[in-house]
RNA sequence: GCCGAAGUAGCUCAAUGGUAGAGCAACGGUUUUGUAAACCGUAGGUUGUCAGUUCAAAUCUGAUCUUCGGCUCCA
């Protein structure tokens, strides 16, 4: 074409067309729909791809644009408080060089190497300072293409910016660019290899804040330089930022490790080591209702339970491959010359009960269920309260079936994972995870699994996300993820096909053929494990546990000591229908009683004075809620046994 | 395991080389109280552990254990 274009089109985010003149960029584009829009713009989608708003379209380009108000537009905003944050780290630190600083979720980090420095929390003030006065300076991101990628090598190994050296080596053929950071008059003031996208100038950073520094290694690896990572988060405003701010802290005030010693639900103690558990009774309780729900539940669904020991020789897990592939997981023991294991799972001891007899098709399936204590290596910085230790109690279960039984299995499953979550009121998400690279198995046999799975959730009705090769070695699996009452995400339930143990253990049945078949083999948790279940509780309810959960149900508060045998009465009565009541006789006022019962997080109190005695009624006051007035006590009762029994939750 | 930080009474924290303190909790007493903290008193510590430097160590050094923030991995 010799002619050149005076306009071009361009398709938009509802597939309407709009013509614009050549050379526009996505700015100009805005500002052609309408200059509110062009001033809450930050950046274009452009033919799916997330670019800077000032990148120029072209001829039937689709873009769509991306606002304040869209989340993508934080990869804009944080990725740009990334640069401002290293360009800031290396004002203030002439030796420090920069590695790399991604977006994460609600914010970014940037690793450095700072070779005379180990940085502190009061540096971090000082490198948002310095972070303030670049974006008050309005500097100008500017994108470059490096044509010569030689002489940018050069440049950037005369800095000793080993890593950009390394990274550009790396993607010298991908097109490489430059970020290049100008001040007012046009001078470039710092630069960075980075694809983008950002936004236009550093004045656009409305609020952010450091959060932490850490410890990392180049590229993961520990074998690498270690690096000082530095943390942070960033918003449009300074509202979002306080909210966000607020976020943390009522994460923390639930951290269930914190509220785990001010409730005393549970300790950890340097005499029993890392990662080992002590239930105390309030927490104990807890999970024993949680227990008797499980087990309740998987009879009713056609599950058997099953009792296996702790330990077994080497010999089994020779023969269920442990040995070869969870070596560095295990705790070994040497018992009468006989190396011993601690079980790291449950599985070989189910393979072993179902081989301990021959089976029909007709038995099958057969869903064997156990509570089991397993015991789990660590590395010692990984430990994490109750929710990641190195001894721990999974609700198990395997399921052995025949192929055509294989789909309506796993949506039973399915069900009963739903079933247990809605009980505490907690949403999730399922992933299906498909072969990975050094899987076993034949393609026919994933294929099998795989499409089951699918098939499985499809007619369940559940939406899943799919994640492409990151099955177990071992079969392809749907993963939960559970997201709890202030939109943490926790890993939840799995389901696990295995294609491995049934081989190893050369398990049959007899089908209706007489023909010897291997059944399909299911592994599957839901709670996934008690100790992080509970974890998952407390700080999903605060601490504040629906009440057929509460080790405590009701204090009961006489006002004077006048009231205490009435007290005692009525402890009586509901001690008789199996509610766990505590009469508070201490000599203190009831404001007192009411204050440490609220904090001790007791669902009901009961406070009698004269009155109540008088007219043999009850005042009942609830956790958070207040003053309800007075009632008779078979009708509290009443209740509280409703409630119970329904599971209720706030 | 690695990088970094921390460990003082049951809990939360103070004490920067010179006799280890407070609040809450506990215990004893007084008070008999109406919907989130009555008052007085008593007791509680080999400062995680072990070694070292020093006339003297909670404080400085080293080792070790544990915890915390990350890396990595997973239930």
């Amino acid at each position: 074409m010799t002619i050149a274009q005076t306009s071009i089109s361009v398709y938009l985010k509802d597939n309407s067309k709009k013509e614009i003149p050549a050379g526009s960029n996505g700015l100009d584009l805005a500002k052609s729909i309408s200059n509110s829009l062009a001033r809450k713009c930050v950046g274009i989608l452009l033919n799916g791809e997330l670019k800077d708003l000032i990148t120029t379209l072209k001829n039937e380009d689709k873009v769509e644009l991306i606002t304040q108000e869209d989340p993508r537009s934080y990869e804009f905003l944080r990725h740009s408080t990334a640069h401002i944050l290293a360009e800031a780290v290396q004002n203030l630190f002439k030796n420090a060089k920069i590695a790399i600083g991604p977006v994460i979720e609600h914010g970014f980090y940037y690793d450095f190497e700072i070779p005379d420095h180990k940085l502190t929390p009061e540096d971090l003030l000082k490198i948002e300072q310095e972070m303030q006065r670049i974006v008050n300076e309005d500097q100008k991101f500017i994108r470059v293409n490096i044509e010569d990628v030689d002489k940018q090598l050069k440049e950037f190994e005369s800095k000793g910016e080993k890593f950009k050296t390394e990274l550009l080596q790396e993607h010298r053929n991908e097109n490489p660019t430059l970020y290049v950071l100008q001040d007012k008059s046009g001078n470039p003031v710092w630069d960075d290899l980075c694809r983008g996208p950002h936004v236009m100038s550093s004045g656009q950073i409305k609020a952010f804040k450091l959060l932490s520094i850490s410890g990392a290694y180049w590229r993961a690896d520990e074998k690498k330089e270690s690096l000082q990572r530095i943390y942070g988060t960033s918003w449009w405003s300074k509202e979002d930022l306080n909210a966000y701010l607020a976020r943390l802290e009522e994460a923390e005030k639930r951290d269930h490790r914190k509220l785990g010693r001010q409730l005393d639900f549970f300790s950890m103690q340097e005499e029993t080591g890392p990662g080992l558990i002590l239930w105390h009774p309030r927490l104990a309780f807890m999970r024993s209702q949680l227990e008797d729900f499980w087990k309740n539940l998987h009879q009713e669904k056609g599950y058997e339970l099953v009792y296996t020991p702790h330990i077994a020789k080497n010999d089994l897990w020779n023969i269920s491959g442990h040995n070869d592939f969870y070596k560095e997981n295990m705790f070994y023991m040497t018992v009468d010359e006989q190396d011993y294991v601690l079980k790291p799972m449950n599985c070989p001891f189910h393979v072993l009960i179902f081989k301990s007899t021959r089976h029909s098709y007709r038995e099958l399936p057969i869903r064997m269920a156990e509570l089991g204590t397993v015991y789990r290596y660590e590395r010692s910085g990984v430990m994490h309260g109750l929710a990641r230790v190195r001894g721990f109690t999974q609700d198990d279960a395997h399921i052995f079936c025949t192929r055509e039984q294989y789909v309506n299995e796993i949506k039973g499953v399915i069900a009963l994972v739903n079933l247990i979550y809605k009980t505490f009121g907690l949403d999730y998400t399922a992933e299906l995870s498909t072969k990975p690279k050094d899987a076993i198995g034949g393609n026919e046999i994933w294929d099998f699994a795989e499409s089951g799975l699918a098939q499985a959730l499809k007619e369940y009705g559940l939406e899943y996300k799919l994640n492409p090769g990151d099955g177990a070695f071992y079969g392809p699996k749907i993963d939960f993820k559970l997201k709890d009452a202030i939109g943490r995400i926790w890993q939840g339930a799995t389901i696990q096909l295995d294609f491995n143990l049934p081989e190893r253990f050369g398990l049959k049945y007899t089908d209706k053929d007489g023909s010897q078949k291997q059944p399909v083999m299911v592994h599957r948790a839901i709670y996934g494990a008690l100790e992080r279940f509970a974890a998952i509780l407390i700080e999903h309810f605060a601490g504040a546990f629906p009440l057929w959960l509460c080790y405590k149900q009701v204090a009961v508060l006489p006002i004077t000591d006048r009231q205490i045998e009435y007290a005692n009465k009525i402890a009586g009565l509901l001690t008789e229908k199996n509610i766990r009541v505590f009469v508070d006789d201490r000599a203190e006022s009831v404001n007192a009683k009411i204050r440490d019962a609220e904090l001790d997080k007791i669902p009901y109190m009961i406070i009698l004075g004269d009155k109540e005695v008088q007219e043999n009624l009850i005042s009942v006051r609830a956790r958070k809620r207040g003053d309800l007035g007075k009632i008779k006590i078979e009708d509290f009762i009443g209740k509280l046994v409703q409630e119970i029994n329904s599971k209720q939750f706030q």
